[in-house]
DNA sequence: CGGTATATACTACCGTGGTAGTATTACCAC
DNA sequence: GTGGTAATACTACCACGGTAGTATATACCG
């Protein structure tokens, strides 16, 4: 059931599931607009990326009205993690230093972000 | 053009380009064995998408005695830099921590990797 | 009723990753 | 030369993300 591979989502497939994580519940018509003015997609095409993405598993649908109202089918938490576990296992070979420093350099990060950064290492390591 | 799109690259890609640079130059032979026996693909499997990734750019092959050699047309640092980033931008919105939290939850970091972290973050926060 | 707006269904097309078979060429050993 | 071997070239297919047009059903308005 969860087999549903859920690494490797295209950027559109992503914009609209983080529309569908945000609303909970959306229409077509929503997820359109929630999809921003920058890329003005046909109405269509959201409409045909949604089914397809509902084949793949990835969202639900019933009907409400006459109209499809869509929800995601899969946590945000385990897109996110699929996604960024798949790149960690493909290019830096679980290493998660290794990505970190990647990440880190010629990366200009405030130094807010740095002490979060911190924090959450602090954190982890005391619970070893 | 170099306008090469570096980040988004298939399994398959990766893994050739990986190939290539560790041997700094392969020929297709060399790739295939260099794949591994995992999956084993077939030779002309692998000559075409050398051919493939030759038109993308990602690499590039001259003669030398009937075979073909090819080598890395883009660097790792490159690859890894784009793919890493347009994860970081496409999922987390550029927000670094956010990442962290996300590879490091649920995931068994050991003491070591952690202090490597610690020490990255450390020097990184010195130089501000 | 007739027209307009709204919704989904169906179809189509392009690019590209992945996979591999077949054809052709060229070289090597007898 | 003949046959085997190794290399590339060409072609073909499938899956799927992305994009959107056209068709069809229905609801709503006057």
């Amino acid at each position: 059931m969860t087999k549903t591979k859920i690494h490797r989502l295209g950027d559109l497939q992503l914009r609209i599931m983080k529309v569908l994580w945000a609303s909970g519940e959306a229409t077509v018509a929503d997820v359109h607009k929630g999809l921003g003015d920058e890329s003005d997609l046909a109405y269509t095409t959201v409409a045909t990326m949604l089914r397809k993405m509902e084949a793949r598993g990835l969202v639900r649908h019933h009907l409400e009205e006459r109209s499809f109202v869509y929800r995601a089918a899969v946590a945000e938490e385990a897109v996110s993690r699929g996604m960024a576990d798949h790149l960690l296992e493909r290019l830096f070979e679980g290493s998660l230093s290794d990505m970190v420093r990647h990440l880190l350099s010629n990366r200009e990060v405030s130094r807010a972000e740095l002490s979060k950064l911190e924090k959450l290492i602090a954190e982890r390591k005391k619970g070893l």
